[in-house]
Order: structure tokens, then sequence, then C-alpha cells
DNA sequence: GAAATAAGTATTTTCGAAAATCCGGGTTTT
DNA sequence: AAAACCCGGATTTTCGAAAATACTTATTTC
């Protein structure tokens, strides 16, 4: 792997998880120090970062960690729900039994990992946040669009920025089954239940973003500046 | 302007147009003679092309245009299709006056250049190309989501890859009426008849997608390995 | 003779310094 | 006093060469 590849790494996995917190400018000089290479390959990772919209850079001032925003998250929700339901219609009417048994292999793998992972385990953390990744991936991928996966993947990174401040204090979402709700998405899914799948995942989306909403207004994750706004679906 | 930047037009530009072919390997020795520049600039600018697909790269192999085939042609036109309808939709309910008035001047100064452009005259029809563009763009401007309106402008760009070549032996399209179709979207639009106006949205792509591939399988423009692809719609 | 090895060439990737540009403060001008 | 100008320091951007890796051809080995 290429140097510019880890730092493109590096650099996406220190902004998702607020090492890099938003609008903080990323100087060169200590990007060189912090992550011990040139220029050149920083320079192509932040490039990259900034076309997924993590980085925003403006010509000969340099580049910064984009700012978050209630606006910014719904927009991004939104959109993957468009996307990920349209998605997901597409593969549950072309899926073959390959795409079926990658749902399965991943929801398991989820599963497993939900129940060992402890709160306070950052790679345990991460792994979790992979599997489920993985899942949402693996539930879309029979659509047969490289187009649709290719907006899936990178909204799914934009909102896990949002996500991430969540997993830390997850004792908000006790009302929510989560586990639950991903066993009747695949469920349904594997169904061939369309519009049931696509709602589901809809609820499920969206659910996460009103608990999101919820906890950064409570000024845990976010500037006051940046709370109110109002839902839209 | 940074000479990045200047890569980065300078190169999709000869990508969209063919003056780079696709499958071509893109040598920095060759890229920097070409577009006198040194290896920083390019880097960087075919790293952001890379991530808008026009470009393709394997690791310590460098970059080569992507190339085209049927089958990306429609997964970026259906694509296309269901992202701009939504687009459309979320613009005719919540755009205001601003909104309507750019797309009444986008589509006059649109008007005046299909009448103006002759089709021997390469820069009449880049402008040609470029204020279709902003029409298009115009008419879902107000659909407040920037991400809708991000891959919206990232399927334009490679859709006009494959549309580039229509524009040279336009004889073919003279079943339809083109300009009439924008037209008649645009009466739709600024009249608020969503369902209609993003019918016509989808018709207006659909057809130009089946005379590319009509053109396509006279192997006007394509090898012709590429040609035989069914449309879905 | 085919496969494996090795040397030499071509190419990409990375570095470190040079060039270009921006920002702030202080000075001059109106 | 406000605006315009210019200088010094900080920062980004770009260049050209060095390092690392891939490819090609020739040679050796079995």
């Amino acid at each position: 792997m290429t140097l510019a590849e880890k730092a493109y790494q590096f650099i996406r996995r220190d902004i998702v998880r607020g090492g890099l917190a938003p609008g903080q400018p990323l100087r060169m000089a200590s990007m060189s120090e912090r992550y011990q290479m040139g220029f050149s390959p920083l320079r192509e990772a932040l490039t990259r970062l900034q076309s997924e919209r993590l980085v925003v850079s403006v010509a000969l001032r340099g580049f910064s960690v984009a700012p978050l925003s209630m606006h910014e998250m719904w927009d991004a929700i939104n959109t993957r729900i468009h996307i990920e339901t349209e998605a997901l219609r597409l593969a549950i009417l072309h899926g073959d039994d390959a795409w079926e048994a990658a749902i399965v292999a991943a929801h398991h793998a989820l599963k497993l990992q939900v129940d060992r992972a402890s709160l306070a385990n950052e790679d345990e953390q991460a792994m979790l946040e992979q599997r489920h990744n993985i899942f949402h991936s693996a539930l879309i991928a029979g659509c047969r669009s490289k187009w649709l996966l290719d907006f899936s993947q990178k909204l799914y990174v934009e909102t896990e920025r949002y996500r991430y401040p969540m997993l830390v204090n997850r004792s908000q979402d006790s009302a929510r089954d989560v586990p639950g709700e991903h066993a009747q998405l695949m469920t349904a899914t594997l169904a061939r239940e369309a519009a049931l799948a696509c709602e589901m995942l809809q609820g499920h989306l969206y659910r996460t973003a009103q608990l999101l909403q919820q906890l950064m207004s409570q000024g845990t994750a976010m500037a006051p500046s940046e709370v109110a706004e109002a839902p839209a679906l």
C-alpha cells in the first residue's frame, strides 16, 4: 500500500472519530509531523477527502476539517435514505444466492460483535462500526449499480461522523432495539418484500438521525449554534 | 487559480471530448510534457478525477482513462434519473423566485446557443454543452440538498462522456425535438407540476441514452465488444 | 526447451527545497 | 482618521531529483 493510501485512511479515521475536530485547519507542517510523511502523499489524501466532503479547502489557504451541522446531517441522511432504499429495491429484484448468503454472514458477524463490544474499548467499537458498515453494504450489494453503491458508501462515511459520538454514550438509545431492527430488515430483505424492507431501512436510518439530533441538542457533541434544525421526511 | 485546478479542468475536458481515449494510460512524463507542468499538480488532478470515475488507477502502476461501456452508461443514466427527478421534485417544492428566474435565464441562453452553434465549430459546441449543463443544474438548484446536487453534477459529467460523440454527428436525432423537450420541461417545472416535470425529465434523459445506444451499436463511437447491452427502465 | 532467476530499464511515488502567495502590522498618503 | 501601500513572516503550492517499485529482456538452471 502506498503512503498516500495510508494517509487517506489515517486522516479519514481521525476525522470520523473526532481526533481532528470539525473546522480545524490542517497545516501541512503539523500533518507531516503527525503522520510522519512528506507533503505529497498528504496532499493526495486531502484532495481525495475533499471530494468526499470530509475536508474543505480554499486555494492557497490550505485544507481544514469540514464543519458539522444539523442541516448537513439531515441532508446526508435524507439523501442516504433515497439512495439506499432504491439500491435495496434493486438488490431485492436482482440479488442471487451469493448475495443472500453474504447478508446472512454479515448479520451474524455483526451480532457477535454487538454482544462482545464493550463501551470502553476503542478497538471493539471500531470493529463494531466496520461490521455495521459491511452489513448495510451487503444488503444493497446485489443492486448491480456501481454508482448507487458508490454514493451509498460516501454517505455512510459522512453519516458515520455524526453517529460516532453516539457510540460512546450509547445509553441514550435504550428505547430502541437496534439489533432487532437489523434482524427484521434482513428478514424482510431475504423474503424479497421490497416495500416492507425499504420502509424498515428508512425507519432505521431516520430514527438514528432523530436520536442524534436529540443527543446534539443536549450539547453532548456539537456547538450550540449548530443544534436547532428541523427534521424533514 | 492554482496549477492543480487548471490541470483538473484541462484533463477532464480532454477525457470528455475524447482527446484522451478510454483505456489510454496516462504516463506522468507525457502528461507533464503535454500540460507543461510538474508531477505534483498532475497527480492532484488525477486523484480528483479518479474519485469522479473519469480516471482509474492501480497502485504503483499509474493512472489511465476510465473505459466506456454500454453497461456503465445505463448505470449512470438510470442513477441520474433517480437522483435528478428527486432533486427536481424537491426544487419544485422549495424553489423561490430567484430559482425560477435562473431557470428562465438559463433556458434562454441555451436556446440562443442552440440556434447559433454550428456543427463544425468546436468552441461553439463546448459553449452549447456548458449552457446545457447550466440549464439542467438550474432546474434542480432549488432542491436545498448539497448531496443531491453534488451527485447530479458528477453524473452529468459522466454521461457527457457518452453524449459527446453525439454532438458531432447530430443528424441522428432528427426524429426528436430536443429544444422542445427542454421548453416543456421548463414549463412543467415553473408550473410546479412535479409529477409531470419529473416524467419529462426522465423521458428526456432516457431517450438520449437510447439514441446513444443506437449510435454506438452502429460502431460510430465504441468498440464492437461494448455495444450489446439491454436498456432498463 | 521451459521455468526460474537476475540484471537493466521504465515508471511511479515520495521527499525536501524553492517559488509563489497570503496575512498581519506598521507606515505613508489623502 | 481612514484608506492605500509595502514589508517580513508564515503557509501553501510547485518543481526536480531521489527512492521505490514494476516491467522487460537476457541468462541460467533443471
